[in-house]
DNA sequence: TGTAAAGAAAATTTTGAAAATCAAAAATAT
DNA sequence: ATATTTTTGATTTTCAAAATTTTCTTTACA
């Protein structure tokens, strides 16, 4: 098999594709992951799936269970307010930060990835069954910026992390409610208050901002209760 | 080789070993971690060592080059400053919600922690150019106890692995100061603004008795510049 | 009919060796 | 003498097969 990217290992580029494969919803949560049917896909041998899942692991986007392997996370509606709790915690410390130290720079590269959030539509086009992934990137990219001029590389990869650890989450919101929502509206305040230099405020949407998203899962019933669930 | 602990693999079992080497301080920061060497030491194959590795990769303890192999992390006087902020943060919103939800327990507990921490002393009595590892294990669940009515799962296992990430500092500050730093007081001055229900002053009082340790080992040119040192 | 033990199948974990890669030393050319 | 190429030795990376452990199925028994 060829390294996918810029990986410099055969593990590393594994590592990214299975990641990407969960993160774009083709891993489903709870969804066992076979090391043997995994390394038959990705054409590689079972160290090198287990050392991706292994990492993966840490990440917290794969539960490893001793002896019994491994599966895409699946979080109790406790463990998703907790994640979602964390969030605006660490987020809102960053917000702050950037609301302090933020330049002409920062809102410039905050208006770009607000005025290409908005006009790039939910749902894919062709398909109104599915996600717009172009939509998924511009959302994840707004919210980069919005925290664009916080000065703690470490804080930054933390709300990466985190964010990652939600997508899948986000994911099944955007579907289940389908436009009932008025986000684009959302992220626009978010926007303001930030630009505003308004701390409070922006801590405040931002605590609704990701709370609703957590609601709408937990009510549906999108979230399972810790075991995991078997799957091809 | 047998099973170290309650771990249910070979590979759990070195990973908690190599983490324990590393946070005694048996592995110094920045030395090189070779493959062939640990699994001679600990009489497994290379890659139980490699997952084990690839995982304290993960933690944030050991830092993996493609094709390099694995190293002790060694952080740059401005990671360590990073750190610190990043503990700081984190430290403060699970104290603050400490202090909201603690009720009695907590309190019993705290000042039990705190006892225990005041009557141990900081260096090895038989050895005094060591630390006494009574006493980094007493400070550890001091500060555990200080946050232990958060109600925040997820927060409080970020805090322990900034925590660890740290640790290895905190024994080169400690080792350095020997005692010229009044510690205990500081620690009392923490509890009793704890207890006292003083969210602020218990934050200003955290951030400064994490700012001198960072402070120490930067005067004491204790942080490297970021590249890896070769060693046995 | 339900339960428990025994055996077979499947999956994970671990190993030991082969292949690929890198850093430094030696050799060659400029 | 300096720079470039080649070789060498060491180390990491990868694979494929062996050893455990778990899970599922079958069978015997109350």
């Amino acid at each position: 098999m060829a390294r996918t990217g810029g990986a410099k290992t055969l593990a590393a580029s594994v590592y990214q594709r299975i990641r990407a494969d969960i993160l774009g919803g083709r891993l489903f949560v709870g969804q066992r992951l076979k090391l043997a049917s995994m390394a038959a896909d990705y054409g590689v041998s079972l160290n090198i799936v287990r050392e991706a899942l292994s990492q993966l692991a840490g990440d917290k986007l794969v539960k490893m269970q001793p002896q019994q392997g491994f599966a895409v996370t699946a979080m109790t509606a406790e463990e998703l307010r907790d994640l979602t709790f964390v969030r605006v915690s660490i987020e809102g410390t960053a917000l702050t930060r950037t609301i302090e130290l933020g330049g002409v720079e920062w809102e410039a590269g905050l208006l770009a990835a607000h005025h290409r959030l908005a006009n790039t539509p939910v749902l894919d086009p062709t398909a109104p069954d599915r996600l717009n992934e172009a939509y998924v990137e511009a959302h994840s990219a707004f919210h980069a910026a919005l925290i664009g001029a916080c000065d703690s590389p470490m804080l930054m990869e933390m709300r990466q992390s985190l964010h990652d650890a939600s997508e899948l989450y986000r994911r099944l919101a955007y579907l289940t409610q389908r436009g009932q929502k008025d986000t684009a509206y959302e992220h626009r305040l978010l926007m303001e208050a930030a630009l505003a230099r308004d701390a409070e405020k922006s801590m405040a949407l931002l605590a609704k901002h990701y709370g609703d998203t957590t609601r709408v899962c937990t009510e549906a019933g999108l979230v399972v209760s810790g075991d995991m669930r078997a799957a091809a």
